[in-house]
DNA sequence: TTATAATATGTGCATATGAGCATATACTAT
DNA sequence: ATAGTATATGCTCATATGCACATATTATAA
């Protein structure tokens, strides 16, 4: 049959960006972050988790650049940084919501 | 502020379908059949994997229902079987082709 | 400068995950 | 029935992952 082998680092990248949606509290964060950027401890309160949880997914969305932050005096607000990848969060959302 | 607590069960529905799609084995696997059904030896030869790799993650992925089989013989061809992942995967594969 | 508030980071732990070997099943054809 | 082919499954190992405790950093305000 013919097949094109598909390039290695592609898959890795196309891998990534869906293992950063695998997760439920990940996943909690962008859709809270959808409707108003938030600080660090306010996303902790809501989601009622650990502070240093937040912030080490926090980090970790920020550093494959889903999010950005910025400061004010001591707090730090992030709000979403890839239009893409919200909208298949939110394509799928919607579609789970509706399903069944 | 204003935050309507999401049902927890939506949230691990959709984790589940973003984790299906966050395995570079599994995406090879979905991509080659995007164009035509394999057997499972076809794919092990083609992704170069070994036999009962494929098979697991097969047994997955119909597990959650992104796979269908249909048997010829000793053969069983799987195709796909969820027209909205396999949208979501190939839009995210289109769109990470293009940022670049 | 010192106390306080907010966030970040180092670390350990328990669990989840993916790969592949060895073997079991299921079906076909002789 | 038996051999051969294709697929499925049990199991183990190594690695990855997510959480939260404790602590470090950074910035503000007094």
């Amino acid at each position: 049959m013919t097949y094109e082998p598909i390039d290695e680092h592609l898959i890795d990248t196309i891998s990534q960006t869906f293992k950063a949606l695998a997760d439920p509290t990940r996943i909690k964060i962008l859709h809270l972050l959808f409707h108003q950027e938030c600080s660090v401890s306010e996303i902790a309160n809501l989601l009622e988790m650990n502070q240093s949880t937040i912030s080490h997914q926090l980090k970790y969305l920020k550093q494959i650049r889903l999010v950005k932050k910025r400061r004010d005096k001591t707090k730090y607000y992030y709000s979403p940084d890839d239009h893409h990848v919200m909208s298949l969060l939110k394509q799928t959302m919607e579609h789970a919501k509706h399903t069944r």
